[in-house]
DNA sequence: CAGAATGGTTGATCTGGATCAAAAAACGCT
DNA sequence: AGCGTTTTTTGATCCAGATCAACCATTCTG
């Protein structure tokens, strides 16, 4: 594994206050591999094998049932997937694929396993990182029943405004898959953009711009408790 | 705390392998209470003074916002809630009140988060069930993007059946709340246990009869990754 | 650069589920 | 037991959002 890799990997906070001797041991089983757009990586109800972390790219966590598929979350760098299944050794509840070219690293679920039971330090960091995956999947549980499509669109909008911090931004994914993980259809969502044209919101193909986030915010009423990132 | 509580404490996944003598501080700092039904417990965006236990009665998560209410899960003795929030020392993203008397032990997050940086086993522990938690609000995300009002009722009742072992049970919430947890409305609720009715589902109050968990089963097409209780 | 393929938009229509209203049933309380 | 409150059910209506179908706009590819 290259260097600026596990620099890479280091920084993250799931393995930055680990002992050294543990991160390196977990490199040494660790490899790299890269994936072209639209490849599965992993299908629900598979076995976890590794704990990936993307490096470059980026990865679509969906679910299917009955002929259905939804958008789950997206990964992006730098970040890890599926750590729930691999610390409790069960099936994959998720699908993921590539949805660019992706680089992504392998870590063996065993190996993850076994250092977490002698790296007190790296157990704090799973516990935190799931806590706070957790809280993620609960937040989107509220947003999606407490709140319409067109509410969950305005809110992931002044979201998106607050991670970039500007009124103009690019979409980070196509409106079909915004679409499928705000849980509306294509068609529904291109009707909910001009529905919101109504309190300033401007779409030119990916390019939105806000332009008054205020009226926007009014109609939305965004929420720490449902929108906030850290909180 | 009186002997008793304290093994029903004992006998909980989280606590089970933990040194006796952690075991006993966290116990030194706890406290029981019983609160009569329908009490706010907690309050969403309040900071986790405790970690809660649940010895007996039931409690019901729910969040709000802009008005509206839905509810998130039940808990039931013995088992405990909000661990996410206390871990992280992040604000609630949930509401907790009793649904009946309700006996139910305080522990400070202080001493859960103190005990959890000496304490192995309850480190693994505490990952293991934040695990756990995060793959059931998983789950409950998948029914409620892939399935219709109609199949999540026909799931949950299969569900049931499951639990109790029996094609006969009795509901275990007032209709209302199991309408809101569905992520549907009270008459939307009793309008789709009427339509099952076409599959055997024989409902006379809070009683419930699966003539023909096949047909049933045959219409839900229950799946362990979305239904599943230990996978 | 043409043509195909894919993604996005628009319009028409349909339907699952919400809302509103009111009756019926169940429950709690004195 | 009897009364008032809350839950559940039923009916009528409405609406958000899905579906179906066609068309436009990109981008990919040879």
């Amino acid at each position: 594994m290259s260097e600026s890799y596990r620099d890479d990997l280091r920084s993250l906070d799931l393995f930055r206050n680990m002992q050294r001797a543990n991160f390196d041991s977990l490199m040494r089983a660790a490899y790299v591999q890269n994936f072209p757009p639209r490849i599965d990586l992993i299908h629900e109800g598979d076995t976890p094998d590794f704990l990936h972390v993307v490096l470059t790219g980026s990865v679509d966590l969906f679910s299917t049932w009955n002929g259905r598929e939804t958008s789950m979350a997206t990964v992006r760098p730098v970040s890890t997937f599926i750590l729930a299944a691999s610390v409790k050794d069960a099936p994959y509840l998720m699908s993921a694929r590539t949805l660019e070219k992706s680089r992504i690293v392998l870590l063996p679920s065993e190996d993850v396993r076994a250092i977490f039971d002698i790296d007190h330090d790296f157990a704090r960091a799973i516990v935190t990182e799931l806590a706070q995956c957790y809280r993620a999947v609960v937040k989107n549980t509220k947003d999606l029943k407490l709140r319409s499509s067109l509410e969950r669109l305005a809110n992931y909008l002044l979201r998106e405004r607050g991670r970039e911090g500007a009124d103009a931004f690019t979409l980070r994914m196509e409106k079909r898959r915004l679409a499928s993980s705000l849980g509306m259809t294509p068609e529904n969502l291109s009707r909910a953009f001009k529905a919101l044209e109504a309190y300033g919101v401007q779409v030119t193909g990916t390019r939105i711009t806000l332009m008054d986030p205020e009226d926007l915010s009014g109609f939305a009423k965004p929420n720490p408790l449902i929108d906030g990132r850290n909180t």
